[in-house]
DNA sequence: GCTATATTTACTGATATAAGTAATAGATAATCC
DNA sequence: AGATTATCTACCGACAATATCAGTAAATATGCT
């Protein structure tokens, strides 16, 4: 049983382990379940982390119950990604979807997680660096909870729409958004008016020559509302990366 | 031993001829090994060109065209002689284009600056006349200045006075072509003179000084080529190739070319008097050059109309391109239809719009370009790096053709790289910027019309190829065909990799931002119609595993569109079969396609195999492969009508039919499950689901396209003769270079041709017919008579295959390869139901395959009995199928593994069976490892169905072995030699020159970069190369080649620059040895059957280890295969290589450090005397330690850093002494071992002992190839 | 006028990216202390 | 010296990651006598 794996979590509910928690309407007290985990310290952790959130919007695996929380423990690198404010160059993904779900706390504090070998396991096979993954064992190491926002920005459903702008913008993450808009799809140049209307009130408009680094979450919200109510935004969002044929 | 009554065994002469030829003494092409990347010095340049340096010359070349900026060439051509860099390049073509530029320029200009390039062009010519920059004036050479004289000398209407350098009038031109063996005739007749009555002028000119000089056979044969000129032409000129050579009988024994030992002609002579001047015909010069041409290339030119047809088609392509989309388009404005929406479906208008468009965009562009180039052109300081000009590259092309190019390429490039609906950028931009190399050199090589030579260089009837004397002839007739060629073809250089991206993104980046389309949706709210002007094509990035990839996309309006339609319009010449016989190979860049250049090897990303290349064709070693590809190439070819109506009628259905995919999806789109919002694992499912569909749809596309293709191709040569030219791979395999339709294809392509000719079958060809038949239904592990009984059997199911294809019972859809089959059911019945069935003549062309082939050559090498009964190499009653006789080995291990409750073997019991191993078997020769096996099998046990598909995996892994080890045990010997090859691979591939070895340790490490390598591994350059028995050096390409990323105006695009040298991937290099080297045998096998066939008159094709001929012609072409395989087994082929390592890399030397590897130890312990080996190894390195002479054998080189020099020998020469004693301590060895050199060819292992088996026993083998 | 220094520009190399390590995990050569 | 760890994983025939940023080298501007 992993934690990785979809099924782990249907299974649970088939045993019945989760018989006594009570689903909370979203806008409800927050759920008597409580998610508690040590990402591990590799590509499967960032892949894990990545997707819990992104079934916050979608109210999908746990969050069938609610919007329960989670609490947990991940890696120096992993957290500055996740927490990367706007304008911070570890701006990414990750950052603007956590961001817009949730309200991401430091748990503990990281002080009180230090020296590694104190309290984590496996030590690093020497103080030195190695490479990858082994580089990565012995980093310091952060504690988080997130409470998910009763309000999401992120409408059900619009994940895959989020997904599918931020991932190919943050491509020209330093590009002006009036350049970068253009690998949406044709004719995604468009879309700047929207950002730009004189309906808008000043403040939230959003200059041509942000990049999307620089994005706050708020641009975002403009963007992918434009994005929505774009006739022309392309169909297929989910397929969208080449594959590499066999045989 | 003798071959059965049926077949017909050769004329012992050729035997002798060919046996003798195979064991020739070796002639090796040996050359340097590249230097690493941080030690490349001048002399370096002389093999290997840099990158800057090819880019300057392109430049220069490109300057020159059309005098687009003579200074600027002439400048980089200054900088280039002095600086001696590329003058491997520097081709004397080019100085006469030089020459010709100066000459136009001084005609041009109206300014007084005739003086200046005069004078700049005799300053050349004397440096030619010199000699020093290792070229030599050639007929082009004088005839350029002959007429320059003529314009501009002393005697001339506008004399100019020149006074910087020498002027030569006739008397000294000529007396310097004398010296140089130039046929004043060649002169006179060269491609400088544009006008018959420059043409005459110059036959004046040089009779003249003829006459003054006193050289009456000068005069006379001015005469003759003046007379030549106004010959009438032969009215014979269609008669086929069957009367070889000349027309006119006087004339080709009055004129008779004499040619040196080079192949360089020196003089005509005759033995009548000049022959009468005719009044009545005008000289033509065009006359002349046909004339001339015969008598050079000694065979008939091509016919002028079949010439010209083929010149049509090479280069219309793009002129019939633009004429179709244009008469679209205008067909769309006549009929008056403003309706936008109808305007917009249709692709070609749109394309039209585009070509329109970007044009008009590009003159503009590239006006601006231009502005801007030349202003920093003028800031920038000499020397100073810089990225090269493209406005010259740009000016080589139309605008119009450069738009065409850059759109039709792009269309082209639909779905490539799985990119959904687009393509890589990087893919698209070199597509394009080759294109535009690719269109401006067909245009130079159509330049010059000049007569193309026909026949068959190793035509039946000539000498013996294989004889001295015929090999001699033969090389000494391409020469002079090649010289004649050449100095008649323009010059054009390579480009860099870099020029082809930058061209490519300038155009594409220009086509992106004209390029629109009316794009209409119903808005997904609304329900009202939407219509936007969109661009047509977008850029883009996704991501493949975390990977950026650049792409370019369809517009979704432009994709739907493609979808339906696929295009005919991206056909490009070079992707065609030929309407006449294809250039015979006249070097390794000239022949095949008459108005493309055309290169006889395809090359992998290494400068070295084309480097090999060219020095073996130029020092004449290539003879037998270029005649063999001439072989191949000169095979005619037609178009199977019947076939072809069948294939039509499927196509035109869009069904799903006989492997030809519908053309939309005949499963539904997969649905989207309702809870897979909330259910991630439903999500994933189906998202996995999705893709494979959409996978499915893309590759039924392109499948779909490719048929198209192939549809269209058929079509346009119905009724027509056809010829494939044929190159060869690295290895020495000939392959047909039209890539669409040919005989290398698919079932469906090969079913669509025939051969030219008919042939009447005779008794055993339609024994053989039948044969055929059998096989391609997959009936082919029977004996002979059971096929041919198969056949008997089945008649009905063929008969009505041939009548009624679609409508009646589709027997044939049933076969192996449905459309082979159905056309043998055709001929078949055509036969049986003609009055007389032996006498049918038929053009099928059947197949005689080897069984395994691979394993073959291996059985024949190692002289392995066991190995070569189970590949036919021994005869037999019935064939022996290696593929089931392996399933049964591992399923009588099964059997007794049951005996111990194995749980697998419980689970595979009696569920062996041929399928499960054959890819497996087959693909040993290639060195499949355990992991590739295992994935076989589990493939196939996964398609079985009976196994429960988890324990698959696992199931596999314990067969993987089984099969494995079963094989090994069946072919011991190839076993053996497979490991022997890779061994020698790897000491190769790790082997260091022992000059660099010297050097790279007395000069200090460049600039003290923090290197972690160590040096010893960056001077790893050493590839494995190789000569087969045929004379071709084959050097393996691969290295860890370093990309990087360069700029255009799209996006970066990561590229690697081949004339960087890069270490060798020593892996690649031992992993990949042993296939290759067989290939290069199997190779050698076809070509030297190829030529036997033709010396014997048969029609020869072949498909690697298939060989195809007529099916009357079946026996005589099973004597031959056995002929050539034995002649080729019994010259030792594996000693001969192994004496070519010891040559080849005599003073190399391998780094102890990189023999401590287990794999190095292990091999040595698998040997059959594993101890000794050890031990012997162990003797190797004392005695390089205590032998005097070795000196660099013992320099101790440390692994981690470049020790300086005196270091060494103080290191060294204690040590040297100290070991005589200890020799024997273990741990003295091994500290030895460590950071020591050894000879290579000290430590190559010996041979593997011959088996038992004598390779003649073939002869009596009926299956060996069937 | 001319070199020394400051500033700008060009170039190189490193790094992050997405995300069920593409559908899969065992042997082996290379690398670290 | 010996364990650990990246790298393959079937040959050929048709190829191929990229944007951004930090650090450095080179070029230009500024400064000084």
């Amino acid at each position: 049983m992993s934690g990785h794996s979809w099924d782990t979590y249907s299974q649970m509910e088939e045993t019945g382990i989760l018989k006594d928690v009570e689903s909370q309407p979203w806008d409800g007290p927050v759920p008597n379940l409580h998610f508690v985990s040590h990402l591990p310290v590799s590509v499967k952790g960032e892949q894990l982390v990545a997707q819990l959130f992104r079934c916050i919007p979608e109210r999908s695996w746990l969050f069938q119950y609610g919007r329960v929380p989670m609490s947990i423990i991940l890696t120096d690198y992993v957290w500055s990604r996740l927490s990367a404010p706007p304008r911070d160059s570890r701006r990414c993904k990750l950052a603007v979807i956590s961001e817009a779900t949730a309200d991401v706390k430091p748990a503990i504090d990281p002080a009180e997680l230090a020296p590694y070998a104190d309290y984590f396991h496996p030590v690093p096979v020497v103080a030195g660096v190695h490479k990858s993954v082994s580089k990565r064992i012995g980093q310091p190491m952060h504690a988080f909870t997130a409470i998910p926002y009763e309000e999401q920005v992120i409408q059900r459903g619009d994940t895959e729409k989020w997904d599918f702008c931020l991932r190919r913008l943050f491509v020209l993450k330093n590009t002006p958004l009036k350049a970068a808009l253009n690998s949406l799809a044709p004719g995604a140049t468009s879309l700047m008016k929207d950002l730009t209307d004189a309906r808008i009130p000043m403040e939230e408009r959003v200059k041509p020559t942000k990049s999307p680094r620089d994005l706050t979450l708020a641009d975002w919200t403009l963007l992918l509302r434009a994005f929505n109510n774009w006739p022309f935004r392309p169909e297929d969002l989910m397929i969208t990366d080449a594959f590499k044929e066999e045989d | 031993m003798e071959y059965p009554p049926f077949m017909p065994s050769s004329s012992s002469s050729i035997h002798n001829d060919m046996h003798g030829f195979l064991r020739r003494p070796a002639q090796y092409t040996i050359l340097p090994a590249p230097l690493p990347a941080d030690a490349a010095d001048e002399a370096h340049q002389h093999l290997f060109t840099d990158s800057p340096t090819q880019d300057r010359i392109a430049v220069m070349d490109a300057c020159l065209h059309d005098l687009h900026d003579v200074p600027r060439a002439k400048e980089i051509f200054e900088l280039l002689r002095e600086s001696m860099r590329g003058d491997q390049l520097l081709d004397v073509r080019l100085y006469n284009h030089f020459l010709q530029a100066f000459y136009e320029m001084a005609t041009r200009k109206e300014s007084s600056n005739h003086a200046h390039w005069l004078e700049e062009a005799w300053i050349l010519y004397n440096e030619m006349e010199t000699g020093r920059e290792g070229v030599q004036p050639t007929a082009n050479t004088y005839a350029i200045m002959l007429r320059m004289w003529l314009r501009f000398g002393p005697d001339s209407e506008s004399p100019v006075q020149i006074s910087a350098a020498k002027v030569h009038d006739p008397m000294s031109l000529l007396r310097s072509m004398i010296g140089r063996a130039v046929a004043p005739a060649l002169v006179v007749a060269d491609r400088a003179f544009t006008t018959s009555e420059e043409a005459t002028e110059a036959i004046k000119a040089l009779s003249r000084a003829a006459v003054q000089m006193s050289l009456p056979s000068i005069v006379n044969e001015l005469g003759l080529a003046d007379s030549l000129g106004r010959q009438v032409d032969d009215p014979l000129e269609d008669v086929p190739e069957a009367i070889p050579v000349m027309k006119t009988k006087d004339l080709s024994a009055a004129v008779e070319a004499r040619r040196n030992e080079d192949g360089t002609v020196s003089q005509f002579t005759t033995d009548e008097p000049a022959p009468r001047l005719d009044g009545d015909i005008p000289f033509n010069l065009e006359t002349l050059r046909r004339h001339l041409g015969q008598v050079i290339l000694a065979r008939r030119v091509l016919s002028e109309d079949l010439v010209l047809r083929q010149r049509l088609l090479e280069e219309s392509v793009y002129n019939v391109a633009v004429e179709r989309l244009k008469h679209q388009a205008e067909l769309f404005d006549q009929l008056g239809l403003p309706n936008k929406s109808l305007h917009s479906t249709d692709l070609r208008t749109w394309m039209w719009h585009w070509h329109v468009k970007l044009q008009a965009r590009i003159e503009a562009e590239l006006a601006n370009l231009e502005v801007e180039e030349r202003v920093i052109a003028r800031l920038k300081r000499k020397g100073s790096k810089e990225d090269p000009q493209l406005s010259p590259f740009l000016k080589l092309l139309k605008p119009e053709k450069l738009s065409l190019i850059t759109v039709l390429e792009l269309m082209h490039l639909h779905g490539s790289g799985g990119v959904q609906d687009g393509m890589k950028t990087a893919r698209a931009l070199l597509a394009v910027g080759r294109a535009v190399e690719g269109e401006h050199k067909a245009e130079m090589c159509k330049k010059n019309n000049i007569s193309v030579p026909n026949a068959n260089p190793a035509r039946s009837g000539d000498q013996n190829v294989f004889t001295n004397l015929g090999y001699r002839d033969l090389h000494a007739r391409r020469v002079t065909a090649r010289k004649y060629m050449e100095d008649s073809e323009e010059w054009t250089s390579d480009w860099s990799q870099l020029v082809r991206v930058k061209i490519g993104s300038f155009l594409v980046d220009c086509l992106m931002d004209v390029a629109t389309v009316q794009r209409s949706i119903k808005d997904p709210r609304t329900g009202e119609k939407l219509t936007e002007e969109q661009p047509a094509f977008f850029h883009s990035y996704e991501y493949q595993r975390g990977h950026k990839l650049g792409v370019i996309k369809f517009n979704p309006a432009v994709a739907e569109r493609m979808s339906k339609e696929p295009l005919a319009e991206t056909l490009h010449p070079r992707h065609l079969p030929m309407l006449v016989k294809p250039k015979p190979w006249l070097s390794y860049n000239n022949g095949g396609y008459l108005y493309n250049r055309t290169w006889a090897m395809r090359f992998k990303e290494s400068r070295e195999q084309e480097l090999y290349l060219r020095h073996a064709s130029d020092a004449g070693r290539l003879e037998l492969v270029f005649a063999g590809l001439d072989v191949l190439s000169s095979t005619p070819w037609q178009i199977n009508r019947s076939v072809f109506d069948v294939v039509l009628k499927v196509w035109n259905s869009g069904e799903r039919f006989a492997k030809i995919p519908p053309a939309v999806p005949d499963e539904p789109e997969p649905e989207r499950p309702p809870n897979m919002d909330f259910d991630n694992k439903a999500k994933m499912v189906y998202l996995e689901r999705q893709k494979s569909w959409m996978q499915t749809k893309a590759a039924n596309h392109s499948d779909r396209c490719s048929i198209n293709y192939k549809v269209e191709i058929a079509r346009a040569f119905l009724g027509d003769t056809i010829y494939l030219p044929h190159n060869v791979d690295f290895r020495g395999r000939a392959y047909p270079i039209p890539p669409h339709l040919s005989h290398i294809g698919d079932d469906l392509s090969r079913g669509l041709l025939l051969f030219g000719e008919a042939k009447p079958l005779g008794a055993r060809g339609l024994r053989w017919l039948k044969i055929h038949l059998a096989n391609l239904a997959g009936y082919d592990k029977a004996s002979f008579d059971e096929r041919v009984e198969f056949v008997h059997e089945h008649l009905d199911d063929i008969y009505d295959s041939a009548e009624r294809p679609l409508e009646g019972g589709r027997w044939w859809t049933k076969a192996d390869d449905p459309w082979q089959c159905l056309a043998t059911c055709i001929e078949l019945k055509a036969a049986l139901t003609s009055p007389e069935p032996e006498a049918y003549e038929c053009a099928l062309p059947v197949h005689q395959d080897g069984t395994c082939n691979g394993l073959q050559h291996y059985a024949a090498l190692g002289g392995d009995a066991v190995g070569a009964a189970q590949v036919n190499l021994a005869a037999a009653d019935r064939p022996s199928d290696v593929y089931t006789y392996v399933a049964k080995m591992v399923e009588d291990q099964i059997q007794r593994d049951l005996k111990e409750d194995h749980p697998f073997a419980k689970l595979l019991a009696g569920k062996i069976s041929r399928k499960v191993v054959k890819q497996t078997v087959m693909t040993t020769v290639y060195g499949v490892t355990f992991v590739g096996a295992r994935d076989q099998i589990e493939r196939q046990l996964k398609d079985r169905g009976d196994v429960p598909i988890e324990q698959c995996w696992l199931a596999a892994s314990y067969l993987a072995k089984k099969v494995l080890a079963s094989i090994g045990d069946l072919f011991k010997g190839a076993k053996e030699i497979q490991t022997w090859l890779n061994t020698c691979a790897r000491l190769v591939a790790k082997a260091i020159p022992q000059d660099r070895l010297v050097q790279s340790m007395t000069e200090p490490p460049p600039k003290a970069k923090r290197s972690n390598q160590p040096r010893w591994k960056k001077e790893q350059m050493t590839s494995v190369v190789w000569t087969t028995p045929l004379g071709l050096p084959i050097v393996q390409p691969y290295r860890s080649i370093k990309r990087k990323q360069v700029m255009t105006a799209l996006q970066t695009v990561f590229i690697s620059d081949p004339n960087i040298p890069s270490t060798v991937n020593a892996q690649k290099q031992a992993s990949a040895f042993p296939p290759n080297f067989i290939h290069s045998l199997d190779a050698t096998h076809m070509m030297l059957t190829a030529l036997e066939c033709r010396s014997q008159g048969l029609t020869f094709a072949s498909v690697h280890d298939s060989y195809w001929t007529h099916a009357g012609s079946i026996d005589q072409m099973n004597a031959i295969i056995r002929d050539t395989f034995i002649a080729l087994h019994s010259s030792d082929v594996l000693s001969a290589l192994a004496q070519e390592f010891r040559e080849r890399y005599a003073d190399y030397k391998v780094p102890l450090v990189s023999l401590q590897g287990p794999a190095m130890k292990k091999l040595n312990l698998e040997g059959a005397a594993a101890p000794e080996d050890i031990q012997a190894l162990k003797e190797i390195v004392s005695d390089e330690v205590e032998k005097p002479e070795e000196e660099e054998a013992s320099l101790v080189l440390d692994a981690e850093d470049d020790l300086e020099l005196e270091e060494l020998e103080e290191e060294v020469k204690p040590k040297k002494r100290k070991p005589k004693k200890s020799a024997k301590s273990k741990e003295d060895v091994e500290q030895r071992l460590a950071g020591k050199f050894v000879n290579l060819v000290d430590i190559l292992p010996a041979l593997p002992e011959k088996g038992k088996f004598d390779v003649k026993a073939i002869k009596e083998s009926q299956y060996f190839f069937s």
